[in-house]
RNA sequence: GGUCCUGUGGCCGAGUGGCUAGGCAGAGCUCUGCAAAAGCUCGUACAGCGGUUCGAAUCCGCUCGGGACCUCCA
């Protein structure tokens, strides 16, 4: 089986993944700033994450996979006058800051639950980590990378810059940086125009401040990463990620932070996901074109024709590759839902295949499968491409059916190659991709019913009544259980 | 302006220089009391113009279009 190979942003390249200790993988993610709620572009970023960690898991590695969450209150701009987002929204509503925290860690934890990610092994909140912020802080101004100005601390990025190069991850020279930075204005305190707050000093009215040695404030943005990741996963660890809207500036900052305090890079791995986007344009914040899931999952949205599931919405990403953008559109999430339906119900059968010890009787079809499994492995390692995994399933998926309507018998395949096929369906729909079976199953005493009626309209089938049948049939559509004859005499019920 | 990404059949989307991506929609056929589902077959797509090559969607150049980052955002 071929190696994992992820393209790291740092190169601009793939490189073969080769993990700092045997057997294990640190991964750090940026995770959601919870002063609003989690809109479905900073989904994606998770879904792919997620996928990227049980990737992992399926292939045995130990992961420790910390995603933080922002609770802390950064400034609104660079300029240190800005209310932070905590206590501006938190006057607006009149809660305590940590109130707003609380809901939108829950509503993030909610939303993270419903499109079926694990929850992190370790998810450190920035205002539980001031110390270490603090004491990172201490240790870059004793480096001789900061200064301080009216209890504020800035990281001087142009004296940074003559040792090590600051736009090393997005491939740029300071020169250009500076060129697309506005002029300072007079009253500013920073030296550089690239120089960001380490410590931001806290003006008496400010709802969320604490104690440092430069006086009351609390820390910039960019320092909680470089201080967790430090503490959970050590000076150097493998992977490093988040949206690709964070590379320019905060990943860039952490890594002159991390060089300027420990004389080392964090990751070994920088991975960006790509942007949703929304009739072609990004999905965002500040734009305002953002969803929530919770929109989505009730179609209330005027974008939105109806509502879309947790797993249509997560089997729709999956669709693409991570570092493609994806655009969103009611046409596009529809074939999704379809498609997955499809995939679902061949998996459905997949598991009820009984697996014998008979060799297979069409050596051909048997090699056909047993090579588009295999390929499976390779396309995940490839970067994780689901796009194509899910391509290679499509392909499995009319044979599946061909045995299920006798079109292929089942012995044409090995008992070996069947049992492979229920082992990849079930590692990669479940455990990897993470997609669920979303029909509640019926209760026990309406399966009842249910099997009454099936009855009944077997029964007038036989008897050739079929206005009573198609009766049944069509009303127990209408309450979206849908009926289908099988070939063999059976009935199928799916819930719509 | 700087740094990049990108342009694939009706829609969404993979793509290693030569071999059918795949899904959805559409057409035909088969099966079926009908329906649904399923199976089989079908579109001969790669923005345009040049170039490299025996051969390019895939490499290079130019043109046109779209987007991202450079400012808070996954």
């Amino acid at each position: 089986m071929s190696q994992l190979s992820i393209y790291n942003s740092l190169t601009r390249k793939k490189e073969q993944f080769v993990p700092l200790t045997p057997g294990y993988v640190g991964m750090y993610v940026c995770g959601p700033t919870v002063y609003s709620d989690v809109h479905l572009g900073n989904c994606r970023t998770f879904i792919s994450f997620d996928l990227m960690y049980r990737y992992f898991l399926h292939l045995g590695y130990k992961v420790r996979y910390v995603r933080n969450i922002t609770d802390a209150g950064h400034l609104e701009g660079d300029r240190d006058e800005g209310d932070d987002k905590f206590s501006k929204k938190a006057r607006l509503e009149q809660l305590e800051p940590m109130e707003i925290v609380q809901r939108y860690t829950l509503g993030f934890r909610k939303m993270m639950e419903m499109f079926n990610n694990l929850p992190p092994t370790i998810e450190p909140t920035a205002t539980g980590h001031i110390s270490e912020q603090i004491e990172m802080t201490q240790q870059i101004l004793a480096n001789g990378y900061a200064y301080e100005v009216n209890g504020t601390i800035y990281f001087d990025v142009q004296k940074y810059d003559k040792e090590k190069p600051y736009g090393i991850l997005t491939n740029r020279k300071l020169e250009d940086l500076l060129e697309g930075t506005r002029e300072l204005g007079g009253q500013d305190e920073k030296r550089g125009r690239l120089d960001f707050a380490l410590w931001i000093k806290a003006k008496p009215e400010h709802l969320m401040q604490w104690p440092s040695p430069w006086g009351m404030g609390f820390p910039g943005w960019h320092i909680e990463c470089s201080a967790m990741s430090k503490k959970y996963l050590g000076n150097e660890f493998d992977i490093h990620g988040g949206g690709m809207d964070l590379a320019a500036t905060h990943h860039t900052n952490e890594i002159a932070q991390n060089q300027a305090c420990y004389h080392v890079s964090p990751a070994r791995y920088w991975l960006h996901t790509n942007m949703l986007t929304v009739n072609g344009t990004r999905m965002s914040k500040s734009a305002g074109n953002g969803f929530l899931p919770g929109e989505l999952f009730t179609g209330n949205h005027p974008l939105l024709e109806r509502a879309y599931s947790p797993m249509t919405v997560r089997f729709f990403m999956l669709q693409t590759h991570y570092r493609s953008t994806l655009d969103f559109s009611n046409e596009a999430l529809q074939a999704a839902e379809k498609g997955m339906k499809r995939l679902w119900e061949a998996y459905d059968i997949v598991k009820k295949l009984e697996a014998g010890t008979v060799a297979a009787t069409d050596k051909a079809l048997d090699e056909k499968v047993s090579s588009l499994l295999a390929s499976m492995d390779e396309c995940m390692n490839d970067d994780f491409n689901t796009a194509r995994v899910l391509a290679v399933l499509f392909e499995v998926v009319p044979i599946i059916n061909s045995i299920k309507d006798g079109h292929i018998k089942l012995q044409a395949l090995s008992g070996t190659t069947i049992a492979a096929v229920q082992t990849y369906f079930k590692a990669y729909l479940e455990n990897i991709f993470g997609l669920k079976n979303e029909v509640q199953s019926e209760d026990g005493k309406l399966s009842g019913v249910l099997q009454l009626l099936i009855e009944i309209r077997k029964d007038a089938k036989q008897k050739k009544d079929y206005a009573t049948s198609d009766k049944i049939r069509n009303q127990l559509l209408g309450l979206g259980v849908a009926l289908k004859d099988e070939k063999d005499g059976g009935v199928t019920v799916s819930f719509t």
